[in-house]
DNA sequence: GTGAAAGCGCTAACAT
DNA sequence: ATGTTAGCGCTTTCAC
C-alpha cells in the first residue's frame, strides 16, 4: 500500500533555511554555538517541513541507537503471566523512557530462537541488552557475551562464581534476606524451622537455601524440602514435611507462592498459623502476600526498582560486578 | 567501558574471500546468481570473521527495518497486569518472530509520551506499527496517521465511523457475539435480561451494548447499567440492578471480570445461579471464567489469534478496512 | 557472473 | 560561528 511517503532530509531543511547541512545538524542536536537568529530560522524550516532525523543514517555514523534490548529466555506465555517480570519490565520501561531510549523486546520461544537473538544483538541494533537468564544451563548468556554488546543481567548469572568475572548484574540480597527470615523465626522462639526451596536451577533459589543454612547449619536435613516456586509445589512440599517432621514449628518458604501452598495444607491439616506453625515467604508480591489467610509475613524485594537500576546501569555504563539490592522483612500475621 | 569491539565489515569479508563487496553482499542476501565456488568461499570468510551485517547501514539504503512497533496507550502498570494484552502480545510476538521481525514496545505512561511515540514512528525505525488505541478521545491515532507509517489497529478505532476510511484494524465481532449471548439467554426462557456495560469510551463496550439492543430493543432501559469492565464495577452494577429490577432473571455482562463481580453479589444476596439468575460473560479468559463459582458461560474471542492476524496484516500489506473475527459461545454452568 | 562506483542521510573533523 | 568535505557500511544499477 502507500509506501511511507519519503520524508524530508537534512538537505531539504538546509535549503529551505538557507544554511548548510552542518548547521541544521547542529541545531537539531541541541544548537550550541549557532547564532540565535539562525537557530530560529532552522527550527522554523524543520517545523514547516515536518522534518524528523533518519535514525538509520544517524546510527551509521554515531554508532548509537538509543535503544536497548530486553532479552527474556522464557516463552511469552510465562512472561506475560508472571507479575515478577511485569514489575521488572515496568521499572525498565520507565527508566528507558526517561532517557529517551526505546525498548526492544526479545523473547525466546525455544532453542532455535537463541541464534536469532544473538544475531540481532550482534547486528548492532541496540546500545546494550538487559538479560534475564534464570536457568543454570542456559546457553544464552554465553552467546550474548560473544555478541559483544554491553549487558546487564537480572539476577546473578550462574557462571559468575563469586568473583565478578566482568559480568554486570543486579540481584536482590537473596542470601541475606533468607538469613533475616530464618533469624526472625528463631527470634520467635521456633526451633524446628523448615525450608521449602525454590527451583534449584535458579541462583535465587540456591542463594536462599544457602542463607537458610547459614543460620540453621546444624539442623536436621529432613527439614529441607526441594520445591519449584509454585503454589502446587508448595502444597506438595508441605505435606511431605508434615510427614517427615510432624513437630515442625516454622517454615521459611522460598517465595510467596510457595508459602501460599504451604498455608493451604496447614489449614487443611488443622495446624494454626502462626500459633502452631509460623510461616514466612519471600518476594512480597502484594496481590499474593496481602490476600493470604492469615496475611503473609515475608521478605520484601523491590522488583520494579531492580528493573530501573538495571536500565540505569546499562545506560550509565556502570562498573563491572554485581549490584545487590537490600531486602526487608514485612511483618504481617503469619510469623 | 569496553566499547563494542568494532565488528568486521563487508569490506573485510570481501578482502578475505578475495572478491568484491558486491559479491559478498549478494551471498549474504541469498546468493542467487553467484558461482557456487564463490558462495562457499564467501560463506567461509563470513564464518571465520564472525561477520554480521550492520543493520543501520542496510536500512539506510533499503528503507526496511524488519522491526515493527507495538504501541500501547496504557501505562506499563496496566499492560503487564492485564491478561488481555498478554495474549495479544504473545500472538504478535510469535508471528513477528516467524517472519524474523523484531518487536519494539512503545508504552505511553502519560500525555507527554505521545509526542515521543510519534517522533519515534516518524523517525523511520520500523516498518509499521501495531496500535492499541482503546479510548475514544485518544489523540494518538491521529498523531500516528500523520507519522506516515503503515498501521494496524487492535480494535475498531472510534474515528472509523462505519466506512473504513482507509484504516486497517482487527476486531472481534463484539456486536454479533453480544447478540448471540443475549439470544442464548432468551433461548433459556429468560425474559428480564439485563446488561452490565463495559467502559463506554471504548468501542468494544459500545458494540456489545448495541448487540444487546439488537435483540432486546424493546426492553426496559432500567435493565442496562453502565460499568467499566472491572470486577468492582460489576459488583456495584449488580447491586444497582437488583435494586432497580429485583425480578431480573438473566445478566449479560460486558466481560468476564464484570461477570465475576456480578456473581459475587448474586451469591451474597442468596440468588442461585443459574436457577434464579443466569449469567453470561464475554472474553473467555481462562483463568477467570473457569474458576468462577459456578463456572462461567461466556462469549469466547481468540485474543492471541487477533494479535497474530494484526501482525500478519501489517507484514503482508493486507487490504485496508477491518477484519472482524468471529466469536463463539462457551457453555459452562452459569447460563 | 562479477566488479566499480554511486549514493542512502547523517555527523564530525577541518577549514574558513 | 558557519560551511566544506569525508566518510559510516551497505545495496544496487551499470558496465564488463
Amino acid at each position: 500500500m502507500s509506501e511511507a511517503v519519503s520524508r524530508p532530509t537534512l538537505e531539504a531543511v538546509a535549503a529551505r533555511a538557507g544554511v548548510s547541512r552542518a548547521t541544521v545538524s547542529r541545531v537539531v542536536n541541541g544548537g550550541d554555538g549557532v547564532r540565535d537568529s539562525l537557530v530560529t530560522r532552522v527550527r522554523q524550516a524543520v517545523d514547516e517541513l515536518g522534518y524528523v532525523p533518519n535514525q538509520a543514517a544517524r546510527s551509521l555514523v554515531t554508532k548509537r541507537h538509543d535503544a536497548v534490548a530486553v532479552v527474556i529466555a522464557e516463552p511469552g506465555t510465562r512472561v506475560f503471566a508472571d507479575p515478577f517480570f511485569a514489575a521488572q519490565l515496568r521499572g525498565i520501561s520507565k527508566e528507558l523512557t526517561a532517557h529517551d531510549n526505546q525498548l526492544v523486546l526479545l523473547l525466546t520461544e525455544g532453542r532455535d530462537d537463541h541464534a536469532r537473538v544473538a544475531r540481532y544483538l550482534a547486528g548492532g541494533h541496540v546500545d546494550g541488552a538487559l538479560v534475564f537468564s534464570l536457568h543454570l544451563d542456559d546457553p544464552l548468556p554465553g552467546l550474548i557475551r560473544d555478541a559483544g554488546v554491553r549487558t546487564v543481567f537480572g539476577g546473578r548469572p550462574d557462571w559468575d562464581d563469586g568473583d565478578s568475572g566482568g559480568a554486570v548484574y543486579v540481584d536482590s540480597d537473596n542470601r541475606g534476606g533468607a538469613r533475616d527470615a530464618v533469624r526472625h523465626l528463631v527470634g520467635l522462639g521456633r526451633t524446628r524451622i523448615a525450608h521449602i526451596t525454590g527451583a534449584l536451577d535458579q541462583t535465587s533459589a540456591v542463594d536462599r537455601l544457602d542463607g537458610y543454612r547459614d543460620v540453621m547449619g546444624d539442623a536436621d536435613p529432613e527439614l529441607v524440602v526441594e520445591s519449584d516456586f509454585t503454589p502446587g509445589g508448595g502444597e506438595h512440599a508441605m505435606r511431605e514435611l508434615l510427614t517427615r517432621r510432624p513437630d515442625v514449628d516454622a517454615v521459611f518458604a522460598a517465595n510467596d507462592l510457595t508459602a501460599l501452598g504451604a498455608l493451604r495444607v496447614l489449614r487443611a491439616e488443622g495446624r494454626r498459623v502462626p500459633e502452631d506453625v509460623a510461616v514466612i515467604g519471600f518476594d512480597d508480591m502484594a496481590p499474593v502476600a496481602e490476600q493470604t489467610d492469615p496475611p503473609l509475613t515475608t521478605v520484601r524485594q523491590d522488583i520494579e526498582e531492580m528493573g530501573r537500576i538495571m536500565a540505569r546501569l546499562l545506560l550509565g555504563g556502570g562498573p563491572a560486578g554485581g549490584v545487590i539490592l537490600p531486602t526487608t522483612i514485612v511483618r504481617r500475621a503469619s510469623a
